[in-house]
DNA sequence: CTCCCAACCGACCGATCGGTCGGATCTACT
DNA sequence: AGTAGATCCGACCGATCGGTCGGTTGGGAG
């Protein structure tokens, strides 16, 4: 175990995470070679072995790191209080700045749901992702049931808004390229993200059609 | 060139396409061999070079059938004209109903669209793709605005609102076991992907607050 | 000084990758 | 019968894959 590591440059394991996670993302699992990490980090890869055991151990860490940062996050947000409306727009306010801020947390998550074994190891890395998304949605979903139980949110089924608004609010951040072809400009643009943000909010409150009601 | 295939047995080429589809959407381009895709149709890993000149090809291939498929439905119906909100609720529905019918073609696009060098190649099936995407995002900006030019639309920015509703509207047919988890069943199960879609018209009616008006 | 151990490396392993090549088989047309 | 073209195959190619192994550093503890 390394002594402490007080603030000062990152170690090597960070270094690694940090250059596997942009690889993962950008070409995803299957698509990188553990030479191309150990490259990227300066090291030999015989290197990146005595830090990970495998190539999926690695992928698995790099994926509990991000997921526990979001839910950190999340949970901080919503113990924040307030108004089931409130909080839900903070808490999709929050959620889009984290994406916005990590270029590869959206492109790698959706990329790591799409993979149909999924994260189907039992190492404790696994099993900490699994615990984090648990929680994360556990948690969306009890404020969407309070909302609704309260009258402020229109009734309607929880687990299916849960799903469609998850996609809604990621899938810009990680359409790359397509979402820039789009837009005209970069999506992680500040201006972008804003008004994303804005839009975003604007659609869970108004829908689209003016003056609700039909 | 084949003389007619009248209606009988898929050739050769087309049983190909269906098995790269399917392995593409489930594991992604770096993740699938050409072996494996031999196998799937029951050739040797030589015909089916034999067929497509490269695996990048055979990728391209796959893309250019599906976007040409969704255009083709999704021309049809905007071609049925009435008013706006209706056009975009005819839309919305036969665009669940294409992804929830074809469980590969949501992940594939959404996978596609993750590749950084996305299709950057220059052949025929590349250009078709393009074309049919454009197609695609065109046409379903031209509803929003005219839509919005005419007052039933809220006021808002078509391209963000255009990113943020396609996520909203392909990733549950993307999301896999995640969303089997979430719904407690079958993404694809008619009467999920029918309340599925009913959700995802009221949430463009009407958003998630009751109500609207601040 | 010695011993230890984490960190690191180059060389190597069997397997698989995308792709090529020469030839076999079949059908259709002359 | 002869031939052209489409389809298919087994054997093979160099490169790269994830992973292993033996060995060399270098700093901290006794």
């Amino acid at each position: 175990m390394t002594v402490a590591t007080l603030a000062s440059e990152p170690s090597s394991r960070d270094r690694i995470l940090d250059v596997a996670e942009g690889l993962f993302a950008r070409r995803g699992y299957a698509g990188v070679g553990m030479k191309e990490v150990a490259d990227g980090v300066g090291l030999g890869k015989s290197s990146v072995f005595h830090h990970f055991a495998s190539k999926a151990e690695l992928y698995s860490a790099v994926c509990a790191r991000i997921l526990s940062t979001i839910e950190d996050r999340l949970v901080r947000s919503l113990a924040e209080g307030g108004a089931p409306q409130v909080r839900l727009e903070r808490l999709v306010g929050e959620l889009m700045e984290l994406l916005a801020a990590h270029p590869s947390y959206a492109r790698l998550l959706l990329r790591s749901l799409f993979e149909d074994d999924d994260l189907a190891g039992d190492g404790p890395e696994e099993q900490a992702a699994q615990r984090a998304i648990g929680g994360i949605m556990e948690s969306m979903a009890t404020l969407l049931k309070e909302g609704m139980a309260s009258g402020v949110f229109r009734a309607s089924s929880v687990p299916h808004v849960l799903l469609l608004t998850v996609g809604q609010i990621a899938f810009p951040f990680a359409s790359g390229e397509f979402g820039q072809e789009v837009l005209g400009k970069d999506v992680f643009d500040p201006a972008q993200v804003k008004r994303l943000k804005k839009e975003a909010l604007e659609l869970v409150q108004f829908g689209l059609v003016e003056q609700g009601r039909a």
